[in-house]
RNA sequence: GGUCGCUUGGCUCAGCUGGUUAGAGCGCCGCGUUCACAUCGCGGAGGUCAGUGGUUCGAAUCCACUAGCGACCACCA
């Protein structure tokens, strides 16, 4: 032995020192791997987390996922990279920055000027950027680090404004004037799903609106009505379209004109709507529709502009009181509804409420047929992957959501009016335009003010930190972006679809006309034990950094693994990640005591590649265990049902190792070999899920790393190949339990089982070979009181389909049993029969369970006097 | 309005394409602790799998409807 181990496992001793002997040996980076040239390639890319946010349970439970695929596919042998790097969050971190100086000097950015903003960015960043790497590694993350990348360092600068020049140039980007969501507090455009819809109480104003009443919920625009629309097939108001009516105002008359047009409701108000053109979504299309203009009379700062009379400079929300007020003066109040609910546009940033503004921005064309594309869009496209299952997507239903978004998406707003992010690489000269990757020759070019939205740089993350553009030349991938592009797995939460996933492969497929990742995995969120999202404002969060300290990285990783499902919300507790601590010191202890009981000292874990020979029933029956368990976990993890695979390893490692063989190897002697061999196994197949405390107990008797071992083979069971049957161990542990339980009470009241599963053995003689072991285990027989009770005992065999299952019944229920037995019975025979027509149809009959082909063969009965043999038999040893 | 999901023992959840007696962890009750582990061991109680109907030899599992809860999308003039 190399080392001694401790009583209990410590995380918080030996976490950093593992993590620094990782980082050192260089594994984390692809490029150092031992491995053939042809190995292929696993990638990730890490969603790279918001800068100024502190890490959460969500991220946490990210980097288990993803550190759990890396580090079995590195096991496997593939050359694996995980990407990490950081987001710069545009819009969130200049609020945070600018919220900060506000609240130390009272300064505003206007007053600081964009240059002096951007070097307070900057200094904020340094500082929370190193705070996220440091809790990212003490999750043990195997992120090749060499590799780091920030959403806005020089090479993806130069890279956003390469795309942006090349989707310039295709066509992909244009500039327009278009209704966008405009929040007045960041001054900024909002994407669709950057607004945020919340139900609120509020008016409706019914007001006198010519020869209608119609309802509104924003008198006060108005001031800026160019029309009013009915629905065509609206009988109470036919006469009325087309005409031009004279409607009094509180600015005096106006003239509007009455239009046909579908997206009106009849159901709601009055079935009439006045259209203000600059500042709704759905009036701007009606205008549009009917070829009307509109009059703007909101300004940027959500304040009423110069055309508004007395209104001028007010906010809308004064102005709406003001004019409501003088409204009612004149008797242009039918009447208002107090209790009107609507759902109020917000911006998910600040909260404020979005005003609907006409505007000059940049746009993506999703539906523009591009060249590049076989002159398909990058809509079409991005369908299309979907749909072929060129991508996939775990759970399955996500593709659902994710096809219904693109196929209603609209063309995508990227400009933004802030100053921290990407600035737009457009340059001005009177009526000339500009677009390059650097300021063009001669004087006076001024350079857009606008930065691009968060998620066009996220969206290139894939590529750009692969070294696209320099690594893709005429068509041609290289370097880094050969080797590693498409990556294998997009892993992210399931509410980032359309922000997010959607744009990587919208970019992806226009930049190099590849997807980006090949399967999409969404997990669930993390919820507090009331169901409710976890938050700082509810103070209702768990901080996984408190967690870790207490309970060590491995704990909270597997307490984040097990019982979590794909794409559903879990609630959690501090006590989960407690019972996982326990586990993990329990794996601690069965190491401990393998090591240290080991009779032969010689032994040398290289030669444990292979499965040692089984000298008894129990070795080949936990062999037998171990080789079904890394079949199953091997599966599991290919389907990404991370919890199932590691239900199946702690039933091994808990109620079979340790409670079985582990005991039986006190009896038993000289299975030195055999517990070496499962130690090596089980520390591998569980390295994925918790990395430190495996790779600590793996260097207690290992000179290389546990991270670069090799993966055990998932194969057939060998069970034909040793003279001992792991079912006849089935037996015998079946017996013991029985025993026990016989034992335990000194009445047998209900049916208990013995669930043996007998091939054509005998019985007695399996039970008198296996006299030693029965005695001996602690848990087995060590008087005989069962004799005392034999008489008492009913008893039944019944065989089913070549197994057969022996039940000690009690008094109490023999009927039932007997019925139930009979019904089962009934219903076996009846599908016998239709499997005897069946015959002929060979795929059925190979999906048919063994054992109700083989009920050809048996009878259902009951043997009374075999109970009597096996009692007999036990109570002789 | 549209779409999706959930409803399994006191709590949190598993349960794959229908097939032995529906599982686990926590909690609870009883017993135990001599040398791997009290971050432990052994045993136990506790479920008409939301309801109704259907398909089937057989349904927690498939279908339909109902009820309750939740999420997302659209729109709200």
């Amino acid at each position: 032995m190399k080392d001694e181990l401790d009583k209990a496992y410590s995380p918080t001793e030996n976490e950093n020192k593992i993590y620094e002997k990782w980082e050192k040996s260089g594994y984390f980076n692809p490029d150092n791997l031992e491995l053939s040239s042809e190995a292929p390639s696993y990638t990730i890319v890490l969603p790279p987390p918001n800068i100024t946010a502190k890490l959460h349970l969500g991220h946490s439970a990210m980097l288990a996922i993803e550190d759990l695929l890396i580090r079995y596919k590195r096991l496997k042998g593939f050359r694996t990279l995980w990407l990490p790097g950081t987001d710069h969050a545009a819009i969130a971190t200049q609020n945070a920055v600018e919220k900060k100086i506000f609240k130390e000097t009272g300064k505003t950015r206007h007053d600081l000027g964009r240059d002096r903003l951007l070097e307070e960015v900057w200094s904020f960043l340094k500082k929370t950027q190193g705070e996220i790497l440091v809790q990212t590694r003490s999750m043990g993350a195997s992120l090749d680090w060499s590799r780091l990348a920030f959403t806005l360092d020089d090479e993806r600068q130069q890279a956003v404004k390469v795309m942006f020049k090349e989707m310039y140039e295709a066509g992909a980007i244009y500039r327009g004037e278009r209704m966008v969501n405009w929040c007045p507090r960041c001054h900024s455009t909002l994407a669709d799903d950057e607004v945020e819809y919340k139900e609120e109480h509020s008016k409706l104003y019914w007001i006198k609106y010519g020869p209608f009443v119609l309802a509104t919920s924003r008198p006060e625009t108005k001031l800026g009505d160019t029309a009013v629309a009915v629905h065509p097939d609206d009988i109470r108001y036919q006469k009325y379209i087309g005409q031009e009516l004279e409607i009094p105002g509180v600015l005096g008359s106006f003239t509007v004109k009455v239009v046909a047009d579908k997206a009106v409701e009849m159901e709601f108000g009055s079935g009439v709507i006045k259209v203000t053109p600059a500042h709704s979504f759905i009036d701007s299309e009606i205008a549009a529709r009917h070829n009307i203009s509109g009059r703007k009379i909101i300004n940027e700062d959500g304040r009423m502009m110069a055309n508004c009379g007395k209104y001028a400079g007010l906010t809308t929300a004064e102005a709406r009181e003001a004019i409501v007020a003088d409204m009612d003066a004149m008797g242009l109040i039918d009447h208002i509804d107090d209790n009107y609910i609507h759902n109020s546009a917000r911006c998910y940033r600040c909260d404020s409420v979005i005003e609907p503004l006409p505007s000059e921005q940049w746009f993506i064309g999703v539906d523009k047929k591009l060249a590049r594309l076989g002159n398909k869009s990058l809509k079409e496209r991005a369908l299309e992957v979907a749909q072929t299952e060129e991508i996939t997507f775990v759970p399955d239903r996500f593709k659902k959501r994710y096809l219904d978004w693109m196929t209603n998406l609209h063309d995508w707003c990227i400009s933004r009016q802030i100053w921290f992010g990407h600035q737009i690489p457009v340059w001005y000269r009177g009526a000339e335009v500009y677009c390059g990757l650097e300021a063009p020759e001669g004087a006076d070019w001024r350079q857009d003010t606008d930065t691009l939205d968060t998620w066009f740089s996220s969206g290139m993350w894939t590529f750009s930190t692969l070294g696209w553009p320099d690594n893709f030349k005429n068509g041609q991938k290289t370097g880094d972006l050969a080797k590693f592009h498409p990556t294998q797995v997009l892993e992210t939460g399931y509410e980032i679809i359309t922000l997010w996933v959607s744009r990587m492969i919208m970019m992806s497929l226009f930049a190099l006309n590849e997807i980006p990742f090949s399967k999409v995995y969404l997990h669930g969120m993390v919820l507090d034990k009331n169901g409710k999202k976890m938050s700082k404002s509810k103070g209702n969060g768990i901080d996984p950094i408190e967690m870790i300290e207490k309970f060590g990285a491995d704990a909270v990783r597997l307490s984040l693994l097990m019982g979590f499902t794909p794409g559903n919300d879990n609630k959690f507790s501090e006590e989960r990640i407690e019972t996982k601590r326990n586990f993990i010191n329990k794996l601690w202890n069965i190491s401990r005591f393998i090591l240290s009981s080991l009779d032969n000292n010689d032994i040398k874990p290289k030669n444990l590649n292979s499965r040692p020979l089984a000298k008894s029933l129990a070795d080949n029956w936990i062999l037998e265990a171990l080789q079904k368990t890394i079949n199953a976990v091997d599966k599991h993890i290919e389907d990404m049902n991370f919890s199932l695979a590691a239900d199946e390893l702690n039933d091994f490692t808990w109620n079979k190792l340790a409670d079985w063989y582990l005991e039986i190897a006190k009896i038993e002697k000289g299975k030195s070999e055999i517990l070496l061999y499962i130690l090596r196994n089980i520390l591998i197949l569980w390295h994925p899920f918790i990395p430190f405390v495996t790779e600590k107990i793996w260097s207690s008797f290992n000179d290389n790393l546990l991270m670069v071992e090799k993966w055990p083979e998932a194969i057939g069971s060998g069970e034909e190949n040793n003279n001992h049957s792991a079912r006849d161990f089935n037996i015998i542990q079946e017996i013991i339990i029985a025993i026990r339980n016989v034992r335990s009470e000194n009445k047998i009241e209900p049916a208990r089982k013995l669930p043996a599963v007998i091939y054509g053995h005998d019985l007695e003689t399996l039970i008198k070979d296996n006299a030693e072991l029965i005695k001996n285990l602690k848990t087995g027989l060590e008087s005989l009181e069962i004799k005392e009770q034999g008489e008492k005992i009913n008893g039944a065999i019944l065989a089913i389909s070549g197994k057969t299952e022996i039940y000690l019944l009690g008094a109490v229920d023999k009927e039932k049993e007997e019925a139930r037995l009979l019904k089962e019975k009934a219903n076996l025979e009846k599908l016998l029969e239709i499997q005897k027509n069946k015959l002929a149809n060979k795929e059925f009959m190979e999906r048919a369970p063994e054992k109700i082909v083989a009920l050809e063969k048996e009878k259902i009965t009951f043997y009374q006097q075999d109970l009597e043999k096996i009692i007999k038999a036990l109570t002789q040893l």
